[in-house]
Parts: C-alpha cells; sequence; structure tokens
DNA sequence: GTGAAAGCGCTAACAC
DNA sequence: GTGTTAGCGCTTTCAC
C-alpha cells in the first residue's frame, strides 16, 4: 500500500492541508513545516494518488487518443506529435487502438468516457454512420484527425488532400506521363476521393492527352497488388499514383516481382512519407504530410477548447512533394 | 457535468446503493427497481465514473506500457499483443512512448506510478543503470520485454537472440558464404551479444574457414549505412548479419545506391521480422520474432501477479529462420 | 430487498 | 501560516 497524504502529515506533524500545499507549491507555508513535509515524503517515497486528486478537481490531466491502427506506420508519427504536446500541457495520453475494428473503437470512446478523460482525438481511417451519431452527441473535447464529422461542429486536422494529388500528377506530367493509374482505397473516406479529384484536377488542367484509371485498393500493403493486374494487361511506360505510401511499396513489390523496372519502366508515387518511404529501392517519391504536427495541432485543438474556446473549422496542413527514385521519365 | 450515481438514483427513486448494485450485477435487486435504474441510467446517458470507483476500489483496472520508441516498427504489434491481452482481462493499457530517451522512461514510471496503475510493462531497447536502480526498487507487479533486470527479480519475455543469431549464420553457411559482416547495435543491451555470439557458435560449429567482421551500427536505418563503408573495401561475395531488421534495410537502401546487387553479390540477414521485411525489394530475409506474443504474454505475466502467484524466471520464445529475397548463394 | 453511513485520498473554502 | 471541515462519486458493510 502506498503511503498516503495523511501518512505524510502524521510524520511532518502538520495537518494533511499543509502537506497539500506543499505538493502545489503555494507560497503560504513556512520554511520549517516545508522541510518537514519534504523530509517526510522522501522518506515514506510518497507520490500524491492521481486518482483521488482527479476525483477531487473534476479533471484528470489526461487525453484519449484513438487510432485506425497503430500498426499501420502513419500513425506512430501523430502519437509522437500528440505525446510532446501533451506533455507541455501538463496531461498524459492514454493510447486506444482500434486495430481496424469499428467496433471496438466506439468501445473504447465509451471507455475513456468512463476514466473521464479531459478530451478525446480520433485518428481514424473511415468514420462510419455509427461513428456519426456516436461523436456527434459527444460530451467532451472533440478533434478529429484526418476525417471531418458532418455539420462542422467538430473541428478537424488535415492534410491538403486535393493538393497533394494534383502536385504528384503534375509531377509525373511534368517527366511526360500520359498513362496514370490510381490505385484508391475503399472509398469511404473523403480524404480519398480528394486525393483523385486532385488528380484528376492536374489532368484536366494540363490540357493534354492523358488518360487516367482508376483501380481499386484496399489501403494497405496488399492494395498494391493491384499493380500485378495492371503490369498483366498494360505495357510500360506508365505511372501509378498510389493513395498512399503503403499501397505504393505494396506495388513496387508486385512489380518487383513481375521484373517490371521502377522507375525505368513504370513511375510510382506515393502519399504520407512514411519512414521507411526513403529507404525503399529506389527510394519513394511521396507527398509527405506532416505528421507530427497534425498530433500536435490536434492535442493544442483541445487544450484551447478546455481553456473555453469555443473552436470550430478545420485546419488544414500544406503537403509536400518528395521526389525520389520511384519516378523518372516516360520512355 | 456527467450524471453521477445520486442522480440516477434519485429519478429512479432508490438509493444510491441499490444503483450500485445494479451496475455491479448484483442478484438482490427487485425487478422492479431494476427496471426503474436501469431506465434512469438510459435517460440520463450515465457512465459510472471510473475515478470514482478506482478510488473506492485502490485499482484502477490500467496497466502502463512503456516502450522506448513507437516509431520503430518492432514495438506496434507488442502493443497489439498486450492491448488484446489486456481488454481479455477487463483492463485498459496506458501506452507510453519514451522516444528514445531514458529520462523520458524515469518520467514516465513516475507518472504510471502516480496513476496508480495495477502494473507495468517496460519494452525497453537498452536499461541503464538508472533504470535498474528505479525498477528493482518497483513497488508494483513489473514485467520486462527484451530486456532483463540483473538479480532475476523481474520477469522478463525474451526472444531466443542467441538461436536466433545461430540460425541465421547457419543458413549463410549453407549457402556458401565464407565472409560474414555483423553490423551489431550500441553494445548496451545483452540480447545484442547474444545474437553475436549464436553467429559466432555457428562459425565454430562449421569447422570451416569463415571470416567474420564486426562493424558498429546503430539499431536503426542509419546504421546500415555502416555497409557502405564496407562496400568501399571488400569485394563480393559477403553475407551481412544485421542486428535487426532496420539496420538490415538501410544495409540493402546503401547497397542499393553504390549498385552492389543484393543477392547476387551480397546477402543480408534481418532480425525481427517487421511487417515491411516482406515488402522490400527483394524481400529481406529474417528471424521472425513472435512480437504479438510478447505483448500478450507479458501482460499475462503481470495478470498471474495481479492473482497473488510469485512469477520468476524469464519466458524466452523460439525464434524462426524466414528464408526471402535477399540472401543468396556466394560466388 | 433496501437504505444509511462510512470512507477511499485528496483539495479548497473557511476559520483562526 | 495552519488546521478543520466538507465533499468529489463510488462501493461496501451493517441494519432492518
Amino acid at each position: 500500500m502506498p503511503a498516503t497524504i495523511t501518512d505524510v502529515a502524521a510524520r511532518a506533524g502538520v495537518s494533511p492541508a499543509t502537506v497539500s500545499r506543499v505538493l502545489l507549491g503555494s507560497p503560504r507555508v513556512s520554511p520549517g513545516a516545508l522541510e518537514r513535509v519534504r523530509a517526510a515524503i522522501a522518506e515514506l517515497d510518497y507520490r500524491p494518488s492521481g486518482v483521488a486528486r482527479s476525483l477531487r478537481r473534476q479533471r484528470t490531466g489526461t487525453l484519449g487518443l484513438i487510432v485506425t491502427n497503430i500498426m499501420n506506420p502513419f500513425y506512430p508519427e501523430i502519437v509522437r506529435g500528440a505525446e510532446d504536446a501533451a506533455q507541455r500541457m501538463g496531461s498524459s495520453i492514454i493510447l486506444c487502438n482500434a486495430a481496424e475494428d469499428p467496433e471496438r473503437e466506439i468501445a473504447y470512446l465509451e471507455l475513456l468516457l468512463e476514466r473521464r478523460v479531459d478530451g478525446v482525438i480520433v485518428a481514424a481511417g473511415g468514420l462510419t454512420k455509427r461513428h456519426e451519431e456516436f461523436l456527434s452527441a459527444f460530451s467532451l473535447p472533440l478533434v478529429t484527425i484526418n476525417a471531418d464529422l458532418p455539420g462542422g461542429q467538430v473541428p478537424a486536422v488535415l492534410s491538403d488532400d486535393h493538393e497533394g494529388g494534383r502536385a504528384a500528377t503534375l509531377h509525373l506530367l511534368e517527366l511526360g506521363h500520359t498513362r496514370l493509374i490510381h490505385i484508391s482505397s475503399p472509398a469511404v473516406r473523403e480524404s480519398f476521393s480528394l486525393r483523385l479529384d486532385g488528380v484528376k484536377e492536374a489532368i484536366v488542367a494540363s490540357g493534354g492527352d492523358v488518360s487516367l484509371e482508376v483501380v481499386e485498393g484496399d489501403g494497405y500493403l496488399d492494395g498494391g497488388e493491384a499493380a500485378r493486374e495492371v503490369a498483366g494487361r498494360l505495357r510500360p511506360p506508365y505511372a501509378i499514383v498510389a493513395h498512399n505510401d503503403l499501397t505504393a511499396v505494396g506495388a513496387m513489390h508486385a512489380l518487383f516481382d513481375l521484373g517490371v523496372r521502377v522507375p525505368d519502366q513504370v513511375s510510382v508515387v506515393g502519399f504520407d512519407d512514411i519512414a521507411l518511404a526513403a529507404h525503399m529501392n529506389p527510394g519513394l517519391t511521396t507527398i509527405a504530410q506532416d505528421k507530427y504536427a497534425m498530433g500536435r495541432l490536434a492535442v493544442e485543438t483541445i487544450a484551447r477548447m478546455l481553456a473555453g474556446e469555443t473552436v470550430r473549422g478545420n485546419l488544414i496542413l500544406p503537403v509536400r512533394l518528395v521526389v525520389r527514385g520511384s519516378t523518372g521519365p516516360a520512355r
């Protein structure tokens, strides 16, 4: 059993209130008492109970962060950004991994509510109807990352997906590509069609004779396997715009398997700039999202809401084309 | 302000004690009261306060999990395994990301103590002297993953690193390699020298004329850059045994950069089997650790300690050689 | 079957 | 500057 504030008070010969004052750094404590309390704390290895403190203060100093799947390399950096920002505001993060299961996501939301966290961040792949209902009636400060709820009541931190799709495509057009394949993700998320919209816009704006074919992926490594089928019926050169890096990596793997050379025969562009993109062979050209900033901004937004500010509207972060070895001239 | 048990009691026309009985599923509640309480709970959208409950019960139903760096793809799967096991025992996990900073790791340990978690799991890369002191005097159920504390007081979940090093080497020897390069990690962790010991043992046991050179890496992608220097002075064929997959991926990238072909000229073996190993080009031959099981077993061990059992000794999980395209015959 | 009462460990308002 | 008191929301005897 850990020592309590009463134990410390008894040992220091003061009242619990005085110990509490020392704990909170109140100036209204005599030097003598201060010292005795400090000594007692050290001797008893006392640590104030966060549980009791939370009950009394009616806040826990804890934020909930729900991620779709921590095994997706897109998320860890968001977690990092959120954690750092939380630490700065004296809070900590309970990380919940929904493991691609929407039911589990809801279950975690319930759990966080019971735990009386101060706020919640949802970094989710796809938001189902069920989510929308649940989250619309959510009673706590709430921010989403990479998804936005209809109604505009819940602030969202997003990347400029449209611009990203456009920039990726522009890059390929400049390299002389005229046959583009877009491997999409399952069509649940708006951001995904935004990316595709950007692709289309760039093509239209170019005014050139450019073809675009959309094949469906799953948003993960396996989605890249779609490239296998494409390679089976198309002769190079052509270019693949994958909806994210995992898909691009999967596509590069499938092409490698078939002996199709990247970028000599086929160019590939990803989206996200996950850590390993730079270390693929060849390095993956991609649209970088500032994942760390997304986590940080989500927490900072919660902090503002906690401070009583009314936050509305989305935060849209700029993206950046990173050219590596997976794209080259069409020939 | 969320509704309290008193609110529910008032609305249902019963005492808080009765509401509590309903919450806990006690049979000693009349059908009428049961129904009225249930209705009141639904109407008020009541959720019992985990904070108050924890204070009263003197346990929080929460486990702390500290990982060295969540951005290292080795950890997410451990987190998954731990989370699933925790859910099964009705607990949840507070994930703490030490971000490679030992001070931060200690700070999190303090935090978890304050939060009165029921137990702690430390999945740490390197354990410093500071850790050892702190953890030896740790007052809560504690299990380490991939590191063990001297003294044998703290149960550890480990992979069979020695056997892994041996199996990787055996594989290369069978392919006819006689010049081996081991890229180590900084020599802080015992498991790392265990892996190297396995390499040496396999070489000695082979009785053949095999050379081994050890160059130091950093345990991450950059550590693989050591391969650049090696490639500068050695003529193929030779084989690289990296101390983990990230190092191997970094090495493959450096070799690709220099135009050295894997596996035609140089074979590469990793360790861990992170998700992307299978999707490198070529696929990375590696020693697979059962990361999910490590997380699961750590939690299950905590559960046993919580149940009053005295757990001692380490759990050593078997590893498995996974042959992919990055290794081939020496020629 | 149900309620009253005590108390988990802390903080904050109020006295002195 | 310090102590007393009340109470955060819940569970758990103990009566009845």
